[in-house]
DNA sequence: AAATTCTACGCAAACGTTCCCAAAGTCTTT
DNA sequence: AAAGACTTTGGGAACGTTTGCGTAGAATTT
């Protein structure tokens, strides 16, 4: 019952020639007759020759397959940038291997030994909520690991990297919200240590300031858990909510942040956005179909998939070591509903 | 700037031992003294000594990988089923190789040349709303690569599959409904070829027929692109909206086609549940957020991941050819909203 | 003291490729 | 006609492991 594939080996025998002559005639050499050529090729074929990529692996220090790290597989938004990596890497006949983290620095750590002792031919990664440290990805470069981070990036690591415009994006809807009549805007975040939040938080006090707004440091809530703990949206919020100067939006810097938000508020039976403005990240088709239809910053995932490969594919092809890294940036689209209505003027 | 690992060879170079030495005492084999182990062990440590997978791949016919093959990546369904499927490989050392055939039949084909030629130990698959021919499958099985089907399962090729109790699921919508007033109900289907649509479809007659309302044929509506094309759901419905019996609810027996049926009602200005009752598969964690909150039949996706990767294991870890294959059966649950609201006595 | 068994290790083949180096044959050049 | 240059093929090492078999020496048995 066990399967034995044909091997370079089994074709030598059966024509009477070398692995060697056979190997060349497989891969079209110059240095081999037509003739062989062709009676290898029709043989191979009749076998149903397929070459063994571990064999070719172990001696090319090759496997064309690349690793992916996310931190949660069945996040739309991660699924949607695999969708955007598992398009090209298939063109170009590399296969992905994937391992997400949870949000966890430990498996993280674990993740990347793992794959890494794959052999892999690359890396992509997205970096946990955990993780302030990125010493174990700069290790791993350096021994000649080609990794490409995309979305959360290790500012410490000096390799290619794209990420969204993050500061665009939270500008653009705090400008929006703003110009709709909303006065006071709070700024729900996750955890601090990522720089997309940092740089999202940016964003969001530049339009402040260019409207003359006084940020309120009440007006911050972080949510370290990403959102994974409702709980924790839930009693940030209610503690905002009964201060004196409760805030008549609210902007969500991640996707997990903005479901857990109306959630919360939904609960709460609290009117978006009658009572409450809303905009938010997020990356799922359905915002349309919500309740109210959201306004969202989006991402464009799946080309932000497509180029982390694709720089990744391009160091992994680079003869000499690349020291001029590429920051690919990503435009956001704000996609304006009803979550964001323009206020009524409050008496 | 390339990077060299170490291997055994090194280990036994530096500690004066031969190959077979240090390959058996770091899988502390009782043929090797104490003391030798020891030094080998504290040496490969030292040496960050990591076993080249290739090698032992080429050697033993074993990977430690497995393939995945579904539709799309980017369907929530697909994402958290192999989320599913990532938890129990991560923890039992396997590392899972993802393929999606994008409903192509042809894609399907050359993802499974693709992953079998790369010498994957198992492989999971969920077939392709296009293909309705499955000897491709049966071939690659004959051959002796272990295969478990999921969700989508194909009748002709015996091995375990994990699968939704698809009838159940409609049946119990379809009660659901008929118990709250709706008298007249659609059901919309994607690709009859399918299974899984097969048996929605018959949960669906069952229920019918056990409360004595006569099946009419223009109440299905076959969208054999799986909602790919919003314009077919568009089409059809509208064809089915200008009858003169008009359905009074929807049942929508995939996830595309519920959010693409709404979608479309929404877009015609047609009020859900008061002009027309939705129940629908969804695997979306935003239903309860939507407008209006989706009745749905959700289906124990990360569960089916977890059950095929343990059928998969099994199949791969039994020593003697497995003859009597299992199927097993997933329970969906109705989550009630207000989509399928009890219908206000008409006139 | 010889014969036997153990213990602890080494040798070398094998997994399926690739590729450097020869070598045999043909063809061209002087 | 001898020398060189191609053309076409084969031999065999190498990639990093595992493993069957062999063996030297020690320990045990007769």
């Amino acid at each position: 019952m066990k399967f034995e594939a044909t091997t370079i080996k089994d074709i030598a025998k059966a024509l009477n020639l070398s692995t060697s002559t056979v190997s060349r005639a497989l891969k079209d050499s110059h240095e081999i007759s037509k003739e062989t050529k062709d009676r290898v090729q029709a043989c191979a074929r009749e076998m149903h020759y397929k070459p063994n990529p571990l064999a070719i692996g172990l001696k090319s220090r090759k496997t064309r397959s690349i690793g992916v790290i996310v931190s949660e597989i069945a996040n739309p938004f991660f699924s949607q940038i695999i969708d955007g990596i598992e398009s090209i890497a298939y063109n170009k006949g590399y296969n992905i291997v994937i391992a997400q983290t949870r949000e966890s620095y430990q498996r993280e750590l674990a993740d990347l030994q793992f794959l890494a002792s794959r052999s892999i031919d690359g890396l992509l990664v997205s970096v946990s909520i955990e993780t302030n440290d990125f010493s174990h990805f700069r290790q791993f470069q350096n021994k000649g690991l080609p990794t490409v981070f995309f979305d959360r990036t290790a500012t410490e690591v000096d390799t290619h990297a794209v990420m969204l415009d993050n500061a665009k994006g939270t500008y653009d809807a705090t400008q929006h919200l703003i110009a709709m009549g909303y006065k006071n805007i709070a700024a729900i975040c996750s955890a601090p240590f990522l720089t997309t939040m940092q740089d999202r938080l940016a964003g969001y006090r530049k339009a402040l300031q260019e409207n003359s707004v006084a940020e309120r440091s009440d007006n911050i809530l972080y949510c370290t858990h990403a959102g994974t703990e409702e709980e924790e949206i839930k009693t940030g919020l209610e503690k905002m909510l009964t201060d004196k100067k409760t805030p008549d939006a609210l902007l969500c810097l991640s996707d997990k942040i903005t479901t857990g938000c109306l959630r919360v508020l939904k609960a709460k039976g609290i009117k978006v956005p009658d009572e409450m403005g809303l905009v938010g990240f997020l990356n799922n088709d359905l915002a349309s179909l919500m309740n109210p239809p959201l306004t969202v910053i989006r991402q464009p995932a799946f080309e932000m998939g497509k180029a982390a490969i694709e720089l990744l594919l391009q160091l992994i092809d680079s003869k000499r070591p690349v020291v001029e890294f590429e920051k690919r940036m990503l435009l956001p689209e704000l996609i304006v509903r009803e979550s964001s209505r323009k206020k009524p003027e409050a008496k």
